[in-house]
DNA sequence: GCGGATCAG
DNA sequence: ATGGCTGATCCGC
């Protein structure tokens, strides 16, 4: 869709090696206003600057300033920053004046209830896409409402969401600034996703290779698990994690592979003929390797234990700025040649389809013409996804628009590039029903119907009646109400 | 403790 | 709302 609104687009693949180094540098300057600062992420870091606004007799807002500038000067980029009493605060202070700016809600009190008052809930940390709207289902919209429906809050969402909703109400946050390396790790983890896959050799065989990623992160990372977890997503995109503890900490790829075999056995046993779309592999209860944390025996000293500090040489060439040279000329000929091919290519299927669909009625629906070309559908949208099918066939619509236009008066119609059906001539419109063909539940529906009805009835609307109910948590909703009668679970009030 | 789910970046 | 990946936490059972 970008590509088609922005011809011209050029992208850029990740490359973390450059934005380490970039966050090196600008971790250089943080480190004189704090020299225990927290980093938070490649990008994000909290700073306690008590100290350094009293060494220098400053303002925290001019010495804010003074950091951002510095951080300009030597790495060119521009940073936002939050100053407030908390991290809580700062970390939504520092969205208000984003980019490139800097905002100070004062220490006070009063102040800081007020600014939580009229404070949409989303923009605080921890309340992301469903509590919102679990939350805005019993009328709070904003922090300030979370007191007066604090009545609620308690046994529609649990102590611990209760306690860090009067948390979040009052404006309290940490105030313990540390380096990231102090806090100790939980688990490591890999995960990768692939074609839809069911032959159990083949699965077998990425057991095995992630059973080596892993390895090697518990390598890196000096870690033990005592606990193995294998985590699969079916090519319906549901996720099921199961675990097992092993007689001692796992590490080597053969131990791993060998303790989460016989989960995926079970896995396939219990989904007859499953098909994954991807496989992971995570240790918890971490036992750490690093020789500071054995004891004189050899024994591991705590559970848990810091990370150390990691400083991961990057063998990458730099600039005399430390860029990394870019762009580069010809990554973007290969990325222009591809892209140009893949035009090429949509060119080619969509006429196919606009002619079949003229000749053949009633016209084939996208996915079966789609399939018909080897390209997956249904069980694999991620081509969808990559902007290969559905551009191919937006395409053929804007040719075919193009071409009547002169006349200008033609009856406008757009079809759906994922389940062609028409739809009205308006963007906004247009989109949702995009998304809700693309949305997990319409997937999850499709594939299903589609496993259980081997010759496919005409295809149903795909949007509309997803959309609808997109919202909900069916599954649970249904379970909980027919198990446990009137003590209905709190998922349900909110569908 | 296990498995599902949410959240962040 | 969507994808992929890593990691943390919470809840019900």
């Amino acid at each position: 869709m970008a590509d088609k609104l922005c011809p011209q687009l050029i992208h850029v693949p990740l490359n973390f090696e450059k934005y380490t180094a970039k966050a090196r540098q600008v971790r250089a300057v943080l480190e004189q206003y704090d020299p225990r600062f927290e980093s938070a992420s490649i990008d994000e870091a909290y700073l306690n600057i008590t100290k350094y606004c009293q060494d220098h007799n400053m303002d925290p807002e001019d010495a804010v300033s003074q950091m951002r500038e510095q951080v300009f000067q030597e790495t060119k980029i521009t940073i936002s920053a939050g100053i407030a009493a908390n991290a809580k605060l700062a970390k939504i202070c520092s969205n208000k004046n984003k980019p490139n700016g800097q905002f100070k809600l004062p220490s006070e009190r009063t102040t800081i209830l007020s600014f939580m008052r009229d404070l949409p809930t989303r923009k605080v940390n921890g309340i992301g896409r469903v509590l919102e709207r679990e939350l805005d289902a019993i009328g709070v919209k904003t922090c300030g409402d979370i007191y007066s429906h604090r009545q609620y809050i308690n046994r529609l969402f649990g102590e611990k969401a209760f306690e860090f909703l009067m948390g979040v109400y009052l404006g309290l946050g940490r105030t313990d600034v540390k380096p990231a390396e102090e806090h100790a790790r939980r688990s490591v983890g890999t995960e990768s996703t692939f074609h839809d896959m069911s032959d159990p050799q083949e699965l077998r065989d990425k057991l095995r290779r992630t059973a080596e990623s892993l390895e090697e992160d518990l390598k890196r990372t000096e870690f033990k698990g005592r606990t193995l977890c294998l985590k699969v997503k079916l090519h319906t995109y549901e996720v099921f994690t199961r675990q097992v503890q092993p007689p001692k900490a796992v590490f080597t790829a053969d131990e791993l592979y060998n303790y989460s075999l016989p989960m995926l056995q079970k896995l396939e046993k219990e989904y007859p003929g499953m098909k994954l779309r991807l496989m992971g592999l995570r240790c918890t209860h971490l036992v750490s390797m690093k020789k500071a944390d054995l004891d004189f025996f050899g024994r591991a000293r705590q559970l848990n234990t810091p990370n150390p500090p990691q400083d991961s040489k990057s063998g990458v060439e730099l600039d005399e700025d430390g860029w990394q040279k870019w762009p580069d000329a010809e990554f973007e000929d290969a990325a222009r040649e591809e892209r140009q091919q893949d035009l090429r290519d949509l060119e080619q299927l969509s006429q196919e389809y606009a002619e079949r669909a003229s000749k053949d009625p009633p016209p084939d629906d996208a996915k079966t013409f789609l399939q018909s070309k080897g390209i997956g559908v249904g069980n694999d949208y991620t081509r969808y996804g990559n902007g290969f099918a559905w551009r191919a066939l937006l395409e053929a619509e804007s040719q075919k628009e193009a071409e009547a236009s002169p006349p200008k008066k033609r009856i406008e119609q757009w079809n759906c590039p994922i389940c062609s059906l028409p739809q009205v001539v308006d963007e906004r419109k247009f989109n949702e029903h995009i998304d809700g063909c693309l949305s997990r539940q319409t997937i999850k529906e499709i594939v299903q119907q589609g496993s259980s009805t081997p010759e496919r009835k005409s295809a149903p609307p795909l949007s509309q009646a997803s959309t609808a109910k997109k919202r909900g948590r069916p599954a649970a909703v249904t379970k909980s109400e027919k198990s446990s009668g009137e003590k209905r679970s709190k998922t349900s009030f909110f569908t």
